[in-house]
DNA sequence: GCCACAACTGCAACTAAGTTGCAAATGATT
DNA sequence: AATCATTTGCAACTTAGTTGCAGTTGTGGC
């Protein structure tokens, strides 16, 4: 696991640094999707405030996370898949953000379906957002 | 058209004052969605802040306007169609953001396609946001 | 039209979120 | 181990959003 965090940093040429480990580590044991202030608690204030902005800020560059836009306005970060790569996102899967322990999760094997727009518009991304109750507090 | 926006009011139980005329007002002459800075740069100073994030919290509870998250962690804010009451919102249309005016448009006419989700996830909610170049910015 | 009461507004003060510049510390390369 | 580029933490800042309270405005009854 060490080593595999080390070589993703490496691959897109990042030095590895101990911020950038610790919280890809996060991405990486999390099944969904990370709020700023997740990151925050989670590393149990190991690092400044923007440190964790200038890190997400650069895993973004490299295409190493994409950004969830969600209704509450808070934006969430997850790990982007093999083939997305700097600045190039090829993200067609529908984020899906839980109304009860409002976890978003990225259902990676449901793509976007394709829509039909009014002439005159002309699509360069899709986004779309699902809420309910996810798996897990179903019952 | 006064009359009508004092009887938009009147209809959700809001008593009719200065600032939710106007406010309104601008909701129902642009034909896409506002932001918060928006609604404050074009009513020219003219009511307080907080006096503007008020208002629009009250038209939400309402059901007059709705929310649209963008990727840009803005949230964007448009006029509900007739048959959103209180609390309860059928917005099924997908939005679309202007890359280069960086307007956002209810395309009212363009239905969110169904998804099947994953076992083990109830839906309640659909959002969909195309990122793109509208109408008017074409050339 | 006037009065009383509820609702709304503006102010001040506050918390939270995000940014920038710079000096010190760390990582990469030789 | 030395050097240089990169990264980090701090301080100070801007912007966004919230809360309590006193004063003002709108509503409905008379």
């Amino acid at each position: 696991m060490e080593f595999f965090i080390d070589d993703i940093l490496k691959k897109n040429q990042l030095s590895v640094t101990g911020s950038r480990k610790k919280i890809l580590e996060l991405f990486l044991q999390s099944n969904g999707a990370l709020a700023h202030s997740d990151i925050e608690k989670k590393t149990g204030e190991k690092f400044d405030r923007v440190t964790v902005y200038r890190t997400l800020q650069s895993f973004l560059d490299k295409g190493i996370i994409h950004t969830i836009p969600t209704s509450d306005n808070s934006i969430r970060y997850a790990l982007c898949k093999d083939d997305c790569s700097k600045g190039h996102h090829h993200d067609n899967h529908v984020h899906f953000v839980c109304n009860k322990c409002s976890n978003t999760i990225c259902l990676d094997h449901v793509t976007i379906p394709p829509v039909k727009l009014p002439t005159g518009f002309k699509a360069t991304e899709f986004q779309m957002i699902v809420n309910g109750i996810c798996k897990s507090c179903q019952n």
